[in-house]
DNA sequence: ACCTTTCATTGATGGTTGTCGATACGAAGT
DNA sequence: ACTTCGTATCGACAACCATCAATGAAAGGT
C-alpha cells in the first residue's frame, strides 16, 4: 500500500505495472531470443521459403559446422518457432505458422492497443 | 573448393543460399536481440500501452536500478524500437510503429511468400 | 553382424550481455 | 554560482551464448 496523497509533482502519472506480466515477458522474450541471431534467422527463412528442408540441407549454405546447426534447430523448435519430425535418417523441418503468427501479432498489438 | 561434379544421393536439391543476405540477416537479428529481454519487453509494452512515456516512470513498476533502465531503453532506440525526445529534465519514449510494423511483417512474410 | 550416414550431446573456449555502484553530464530552479 | 533532479556513461562482475572437435546414438544398407 502507497501513500497516495503527496502528489510531489511528478513528470506523468505513475501508472499501473499490470502492463505485460512476467510470465508473458519471458514467453515472448524466450521466443525473440530465438531470433536474436544472424545464423537462426537465415535458417528460418530457408525453411520458410521451401516450405520443408532437412539439416543436411543447412550446413553447406551457413557455413557452419554440424553440431552448431543443430544447436540452432533445437533452439529455434524449443523455442516453438519450427517443428521437426523425423523420416529415416533425415530430419525435416517446417515452420509453425500458428506461433510465429502469434509472435507476429504480438508486436503490432502492443502497439495498436492503447 | 568443392568438387560439384558427383551428385551424391542428397535427401533434397542443394538450394541457392540467397535466401537472406549477411547483412538484412544481421539487421534483423538486432532489431530481435533488443526484444529477447523481459525487461526491455516490458519497458516496450509500458510505451506502447501509454502512447508515450518517460523514463522516471520505469524504474519504479520494474524494479531495475536507474542505470540498467537508461541501457535498456538506449538498446530498444538503437535498434529503431523507440523514439526518444529530451523536453527539459525528461526523456519521453514513444514507439517507432515504422519500424515495429516492417519487423512483425518480415516474420509473417517469411511464411507466407513460398 | 558390420559399416555408413545423419543427427544429437558433451566439453571447452572466447565473446557477449544484464546488472549495479560510482560518477559525470545537462537542464531547471534558487 | 550553487544545488537539485533526471539521465547517461564507466568499470566490474557473473551469467549466458555461439562455436567447434570429439563422441555418442539411431536408422539403413551390405
Amino acid at each position: 500500500m502507497k501513500n497516495a496523497d503527496a502528489p510531489e509533482e511528478r513528470c506523468c502519472a505513475p501508472m499501473g505495472d499490470a502492463v505485460l506480466s512476467h510470465d508473458e515477458a519471458d514467453f515472448l522474450a524466450y521466443a525473440f531470443a530465438a531470433l536474436a541471431d544472424p545464423i537462426r534467422l537465415r535458417i528460418f527463412s530457408i525453411i520458410a521459403t521451401e516450405g520443408e528442408v532437412c539439416s543436411c540441407n543447412l550446413e553447406g549454405p551457413l557455413g557452419r559446422s554440424q553440431p552448431t546447426i543443430s544447436h540452432h534447430t533445437s533452439k529455434l523448435a524449443s523455442a516453438g518457432l519450427i517443428i521437426g519430425e523425423r523420416r529415416g535418417r533425415w530430419m525435416w523441418w517446417r515452420v509453425n505458422e500458428a506461433r510465429v503468427g502469434a509472435l507476429a501479432s504480438a508486436l503490432t498489438l502492443g502497439i495498436h492497443q492503447r
